[in-house]
DNA sequence: CATGAATGAGAGTTCATTCAT
DNA sequence: AATGAATGAACTCTCATTCAT
């Protein structure tokens, strides 16, 4: 397998690898398509070559994403014997996503938080298509008298809200900590942990008692 | 001269209200200095004159608005009976303050949503203010035996984190919505449902039974 | 009268000689907005705070040669005693403008040899206006029963074609006669010599003999 | 072997039309190599295969409108019986070739109004040619006593600047006459009858009555 | 206190052209 | 003969910021 100099998988993927970087660190529009080429050491119209503009740029980074964390979700949830494991799996997977790919909660919340501003048709789609996965596993829970009736977007934004700010203000909680010892950031939680503990206050949020 | 200075007082609430106004609806990046000056109707360079740049304006409009939640809340907080009560109200107070102002959620999101990159050392110290209300809240409730043993940084982000994705996606839920039908997304859903239900759930989290 | 550092009046003067210069030299698309700023002296982005666009500049331009034109060809109109004399000065008027202000016909001539792809709405209405006079003076000629039926049209395009053709190609026209002495290119024509000539052949296709 | 040879002559021709069709539809400037590419079914790398460069491949377009457009001329010219009819030819020949290839007063104008920048050198000759051929028709009918003197290139150019405005504002002269119906711009005239009424002008003012 | 004029740096995008295969 | 990948230079336009009055 020799590796080429025109090798144009590999420069697609480093473009998109850099441009996954970048967005999440810096946002849209203080990203450059200069930084993410001379990140890529590439040339700079080589982006314009593969993606349409720097708008098409970012829909297929935020597309790969969610594709990727839908996949995620879909596989672990085959392995699952109930309901109530379907919810834990479906929190769980997206945080082991999250944490693995700390880009997706970046962008996301970023997303949210200007209604979708950049926010592309493709991508769009890939938000409302996870979120039908909970609305699912919620509606099945009512059906067989294990949950309560509940508002699932609500439900939806606070484990994912919650899951993501956890992520992306790992640093900043740090850095509170420092400044004041009083105020406890939760540190040192471990991924699972958070998971784990968020399932349970959704558990008992939902549970028919 | 009396007349000059309270000129010069209005001026610049003006622009600091119009500042607060463009930055919340476009963001940052997308708000330009002309943006404010002309909505403002006022001369750009005065905006210099009386900030230092566009970023210390920024600043200051943050602060202001973490300042004022944080008086909201402390105010209602004085009328409240007991502890579960602090937390109801903790929670609608954020909810009617982000709904009044829709732009404190997005500029909240935005900011934890990148670790803080922008955020000045004035707002960091505001946010942590307003963390430290909540963690206050369940620390007496344990006293109390109320509340079980929590992680206060989970659960806030739980009620931040929703309320503020139910704010700012507001528009982005209404266009699902009309994508496809059998989405709910809580379209129609008031402010005080939301923040009731938010704290309804946090609620069963916490109680010990 | 001190001459100003930042004379708004002067500055603006400057950029619209400068892309009068050379977007006639050297066409709308081959001319940068760099070489007017260059050219006139000043920042790039003074063009785009004193124009819309590139576009708007080269609006402004056409526009300004097309009324300084009318008004000419009007001031001249206010001394002819017939209609065949008005014709005569239709005739001398544009080609003394012409030849004063080269820009015109090189821009005319380009503009409508691409169907005014970069002819903005403004500079269009001010070709129709002077193409009316044109239209005015043959109708009354014919009233008269002086010229008899013509399209007038092919005799507006008879006439500032053949005209604009002979100043844009001045350099041409030379060059053509040094490479072959038997080629007579009307070299050393005067340009009341051409419009005495154009005029007379005009003349005798419309009359009524 | 003679496949291959076939094949390169084919595909060079396909590039050479489909320049001629951009060039004239759109100009020189704003027709792309990539366009060319793209419209000829070919590989772009495969246009500086062919041609030297984008110039080149313009020069060669327009050498070849010429050619052909000369040899149109001579032949309808051989069918005349006097000088007369010669002149007709001469000038229906022009209009026929440039209404059916209406890409050469499209650029015959274009390269005129800036004095020809980008003419290569045998554009410049075939223009020449082209116009000895009116030289000589003028030259014979002032020795048969039937013309009188003129002054060959107005007449050259009142002839061919007609004609080539005509075709190239045709797009123009509609919108014109949409906006304002008052504004005759001989909208419907057909390329024939044009022909025939600037013949009959350009002979009333060569005539020795 | 307030303004219009001016600037420099840089952003996104396009395009003629060349390289490697 | 033909192609996809790659490049560099340039272009239009924007914007935060400052100057002169």
């Amino acid at each position: 397998m020799p590796r080429q100099k025109r090798d144009a998988v590999l420069t697609k993927s480093k473009i998109l690898t850099n441009a996954k970087l970048l967005f999440s660190k810096q946002g849209y529009d203080a990203t450059t398509v200069d930084d993410i080429a001379k990140n890529s050491d590439i040339n700079k119209a080589l982006i314009y070559y593969y993606f349409k503009n720097k708008s098409g740029l970012y829909s297929e980074v935020m597309s790969g994403l969610f594709e990727a964390l839908y996949n995620d979700v879909m596989n672990a949830r085959r392995e699952c014997n109930n309901t109530l494991e379907e919810l834990e799996i479906f929190i769980s997977s997206y945080s082991t996503y999250a944490h693995k790919h700390p880009y997706l909660p970046s962008l996301l919340l970023r997303e949210l938080s200007d209604s979708g501003a950049h926010l592309p048709e493709m991508m769009f789609a890939s938000m409302r298509k996870f979120y039908s996965l909970l609305i699912d596993i919620l509606k099945k829970g009512e059906e067989e008298k294990l949950f309560k009736k509940s508002i699932p977007m609500v439900i939806h934004f606070m484990i994912v809200g919650s899951l993501s700010l956890m992520v992306t203000t790992k640093p900043l909680r740090e850095k509170a900590m420092i400044l004041d010892e009083n105020i406890d950031t939760c540190n040192g939680c471990s991924s699972d942990e958070i998971a784990k503990y968020i399932f349970d206050n959704i558990k008992k949020s939902l549970e028919v008692r």
